[in-house]
DNA sequence: ATGAAAGCGCTAACAA
DNA sequence: TTGTTAGCGCTTTCAT
């Protein structure tokens, strides 16, 4: 293993040199730079990253702590990932992937061992248990998702409440005055995930305003969830002729269960979906939806930690404002139909 | 900062004492531990990650790379991340995550900076660029995937070869003589993903065994591009009454465009799906499946590591055995149809 | 513009 | 069973 003091040794300089020409803290004459610079690259030196994290107190890592469920959309959690894992080079950073698996024990081990400057929080509840941990810490962290009390924390979410309401709009416009929400499973509401809350209140506030009826509805993923929770809502209320799907392994379901009843989107009925675009553009029918934007949540959660690491960084919730494309599956309600 | 020497001052002992407490490799006298364990929960001590790793050229963690690319079917990356991550945990590890974006100089920077100790390749090409690297390495490494030559590497991976052969032997049985291959994406083929060929290899070897006819098309997902595929298969090969689809998002619109045209599953024709079992019992029929068992790689692979980071591991490559499960997708071949 | 040297907090020989 | 101590490789202050 190649060490510093054998890089400077091998260019003439002093081991401090060495060091300042890589962190470029101090201003280095052009010859001497190069003449490191060579030695770095022939000796094939590789700065130790142990021995600079002690030495600096800085581990260039921050934590993306995901969740461990089921429940939730995969293909999202992993873009986010992904995102944030590239963003974070970008910026000299790597990550370190923790699972919500050992809770807010996590959280401690991470930060008191100095393992990870900072961390990013996926999947936020309402009331979440990590969220007291964070708050006394001073170590800067970005939670993707809201939390109920926001004071003193940085978040990134994509702006639910109004994605709810948007939605609501859009079938409004059309004449729908009976629309279904056809939700995340249970345990998504049980443990006050915030995204699903939010997109309710959006949704029902917006609808009381706009005097449309709405009927809620949980859904697990899948055909045969689908087909009951379905079942129940045309059970509930026959004039349903506008439907919001929040919950991605519904979408198609719900789509071939409809084109069975005879039902024709969007002849008969609207659907608007709040899912990736890839999804709605994919899709049996090409889907009117609200686009979750993983790719960047991931790079602002990063971005804003990267400022607080700097320590210009402000806590500030950033609310990405929804963006509805219209697609095939929503038109106009039906003349006196509902 | 709690440190050691602290523990050591409040407990009235050494440091070596209190480190030997930590890592238990001498014994200490109940009462001493005693002391120290009360010591280090009243200081709230954890120990410094970098020091740790500097003076023991251990930095428990270990990296795993994977995939930046979209064309692989998310939720299996994603279960098979969450499941390293998971398992690593269980053993003392923390795990990195790296994009491919990086590139082999991703391998290079992890293992030269001692960052990790070991690392995990997903999505591995037959002839894998980052390779011959961690053929040099004296790192420990394990691959998800198998390329072309595995000498000197340990590799995990579903026995995709075994795969593509019970897909076709099922089918046989039931008396299919012309099957379709719905692949991957051409891109996946094109880049020489060890598990697609080698499906291939399973499917085409055992068809010319049992004289069964087959015709392999790559596939993007999404309806418009089954739908385009789908029409060039039964344009090729009328007689067609069987299918082996290995790619998640043409699982649904296969489907479909069969319910479609009138073609009943499994009446007219049989579809056998490579896929995770969840997705083969939520799709809009039962599926037919062998499962790809994600979670089981993860956790496989970082046993392995583990055994190799032990000094008891050796190169092996472990072939999970597959499973078919025969769901309501598949059924007898309609007499002297085909 | 450069060097010398004091740690950073921990581990693991070596001693006792 | 426990203590002493020499590093691990780097950063950074203080000198020059």
């Amino acid at each position: 293993m190649v060490t510093l003091a054998e890089v400077a040794q091998h260019a003439g300089v002093s081991a401090s040199t060495v060091s300042y020409v890589l962190s470029g803290k101090r201003s280095i004459s052009a010859d001497t730079r190069q003449r490191v610079e060579r030695s770095i690259a022939e000796l094939g030196y590789h700065p130790n990253a142990g021995a600079r994290a002690l030495a600096s107190s800085r581990s260039n890592i921050i934590a993306l702590m995901i969740p461990l469920r089921t429940d939730m959309y995969m293909p999202v959690m992993m873009q986010i990932a992904i995102a944030v894992a590239t963003t974070a080079r970008a910026h000299g950073y790597d990550v370190l992937l923790l699972t919500g698996e050992e809770g807010p024990e996590a959280v401690r081990r991470v930060t008191g061992s100095g393992l990870a400057e900072a961390m990013i929080m996926m999947d936020v509840e309402l009331h979440d248990e990590r969220l007291p941990l964070l708050r006394s810490t001073d170590q800067p962290s970005v939670l993707i998702g809201l939390p109920a009390d926001t004071s003193g924390l940085t978040c990134v979410d994509l702006d639910f409440t109004a994605t709810g309401a948007l939605c609501v709009e859009h079938l409004a416009t059309f004449g729908h005055r009976d629309i279904a929400v056809v939700g995340e499973a249970p345990a998504v509401y049980e443990r006050h995930t915030g995204f699903a809350e939010r997109t309710l209140d959006g949704v029902r506030s917006r609808s009381r305003e706009l005097g449309v009826r709405v009927l809620h509805r949980p859904c697990e993923g899948g055909y045969d969830a689908m087909s009951v929770t379905l079942a129940r809502i045309f059970d509930e209320r026959p004039v349903t002729t506008g439907f919001v799907v929040q919950n991605e392994s519904a979408v198609e379901p719900l789509l071939a269960l409809l084109r069975q009843q005879g039902r024709a989107v969007p002849e008969d009925v609207s659907v608007v979906a709040i899912c990736p675009d890839e999804l709605a553009t994919q899709a049996s029918l090409r889907l009117t939806s609200v686009a979750i934007p993983a790719q960047e949540m991931g790079r602002r959660a990063v971005e804003l930690l990267v400022a607080k690491l700097k320590g210009c960084g402000t806590d500030e919730v950033v609310l990405l404002p929804p963006e509805l494309t219209v697609r095939a599956s929503s038109g106009p309600a039906r003349a006196g139909e509902s």
